[in-house]
DNA sequence: AATGAATGAGTCTTCATTCAT
DNA sequence: AATGAATGAAGACTCATTCAT
């Protein structure tokens, strides 16, 4: 009998990948990451401890990769066409973009928050989320200033951070925070 | 020596409690829950490990008593003279005592925060939460409705949402957040 | 009921460290280090295993503790009372103390032996053994300097070497190697 | 493509059994027996781990072969022509075979010693091994009684343990040992 | 009220070995 | 002959909790 061939593995890899990075995902939003233990991923996942360890060198790496490997689709959704003039639709498609993303992912979401706000675990992650925030943080204050907004920063900052109220709303009781209203009144403010 | 009295007793005992969940805070905010052992909490406070389970029957026990203990004195800020009547003066008195407990025990809110965001976490303590802030809910609606704002509900949601956005952003960046401008942006708005 | 005195514990500890230590140098030496696992020690020194780390950070630790912590007791056993003159009665001496540790604790120099021949073992502890040898080395050209022999250096490393041969043909086959015999030729050639 | 022939089967096998044995005695001598995985000296040979069970039905059973496989070559060293009158030169070739040999092979004898240091590795190998040994040691015994030494056995017993002192040594400090000038003194002993 | 020794279940991780292809 | 995915047992280590004193 021949053995696999190379695509054939390949599949089975990338399937095994997907299907331990989203049970990851939903454990570790559900229980927080220390609380949620190897065993249990690979339980729900239906695979053994040890293979595990085949696809991630650690519960950290893998962590990691679910965090910040979901991170980047998300923060990227602030297109703009010319820096020298951004126009308020770009604002409004990032806005909706994100709002979008909250409603289908709000497990990464639920995660991201809760992990945040972990110093511990923050330290691991804030230089890699670091620059990608900073950059969204200029593009909006810049967009204010073209607006002729007396304290474009300090708009932006408080922008920002409606955001994530907003999001952590949704996320602690999704079924009845009326999102669609809420993100009319933030877009009023633009 | 004299037997103490049962009064010595009981400060003695106060004393203690009052120790031990102020670092309990301290390090939970600083690691996390399950990072925390009650090794480093009862070593930090210069105790024994035993001693520890003198005042609180488990470590979940005493993150109950650090959290929702710590709770309700942040929750009944908001002091309303006549129900039929509230008085913006009033919401700026709330929203300015909540600044000054985040400004005075960033800790503690770092840690409600990320227990909150923990779906596990929240469904043990949303029972004893949940009417405080529904409580909260309907005074900053009722003042919306007494301003005749069209959506009243929906403006009591935001800010409250806006709330704790501000929060979670002081807590993560507080040496660079403008947390003095943001309230003034805010209060602009009621 | 008042807690155990300072005192009492302090036996308690001293005694526990010495079963430890005890069990684990009979066992290293009998299955070597990385084959012994920490529980067959507690296991064999019949506590739990959780105990070992109370008395001991790592395993590594206790292997420390275990070599070099008892590896003192025999490198000084070369005392000079004159350096500029070194008597034969002092060499003998030294070799007739490291006989007499030899036939004591065959476990120990057993250990010791394995030891020195895994290479990343020995990486740990070289430097912490090196100086003890050095000097021991030194002493002994010196002792072959004033005797006017040719090579003294030569004849310090052969000494050095013979000795270690004869530890390890008196370990593998304790009973019937005549050590005492092997003695007298050893002491022939100084 | 013509099948290939038995032959060419068998030197395919043969080739890779060295291939693995090679590559496992250097990883065994360098990191320990228990601290070398399969899978590190499949990934050095450059092969798969699977096909290592090919070879061999255990890692146990590849240390075996390592060890005792290698000893043999090592152990027929001392030829003699006529056992009834065993030359002086027999001798010298012998111990000079094995100086060679330790020069150009010290993983092995790196490996060869720290296993033989472990009583309960020592216990599966000593079946194997003695009566090599034996037939070794008689001969040089004899050797010294036709020499018309007082004390045949002892010297001897003797000289085999310093043979392992100095390979010992050797291979501890490969670099500054002076193997040939003490291959010197012990000739000089003869 | 107070101590810290002691336990045992659980954590992450490794690895020899098997198996489907 | 050859691959590497998969398993399960074991390893070192941690920690909430109990207990004798």
């Amino acid at each position: 009998m021949s053995p696999r061939t190379e695509k054939q593995f390949e599949r089975i890899r990338s399937e095994k990948v997907k299907l331990i990075t989203e049970t990851a995902l939903r454990l570790f939003a559900m229980h927080g990451y220390e609380a949620t233990s190897v065993s249990m991923i690979a339980g729900e996942a239906g695979i053994s401890k040890g293979l595990m360890y085949n696809y991630f060198k650690s519960k950290e790496d893998l962590l990691w990769l679910v965090t910040i490997g979901g991170l980047h689709q998300f923060l990227d959704l602030l297109k703009v066409e010319d820096e020298q003039n951004i126009k308020r639709a770009e604002i409004i498609s990032f806005i909706d973009g994100n709002i979008k993303a909250l409603k289908e992912n709000p497990e990464y979401f639920s995660l991201y928050f809760s992990l945040i706000l972990q110093p511990k675990v923050m330290e691991l992650f804030k230089e890699d989320m670091m620059p990608h925030f900073e950059q969204l943080f200029v593009k909006i204050a810049k967009y204010y200033t073209q607006k002729g907004e007396k304290n474009p920063y300090l708009k932006a900052r408080y922008l920002m951070a409606v955001f994530d109220g907003i999001g952590i709303h949704y996320i602690s009781d999704t079924e009845n925070f009326p999102l669609d209203d809420i993100r009319d009144i933030l877009v009023e403010q633009l």
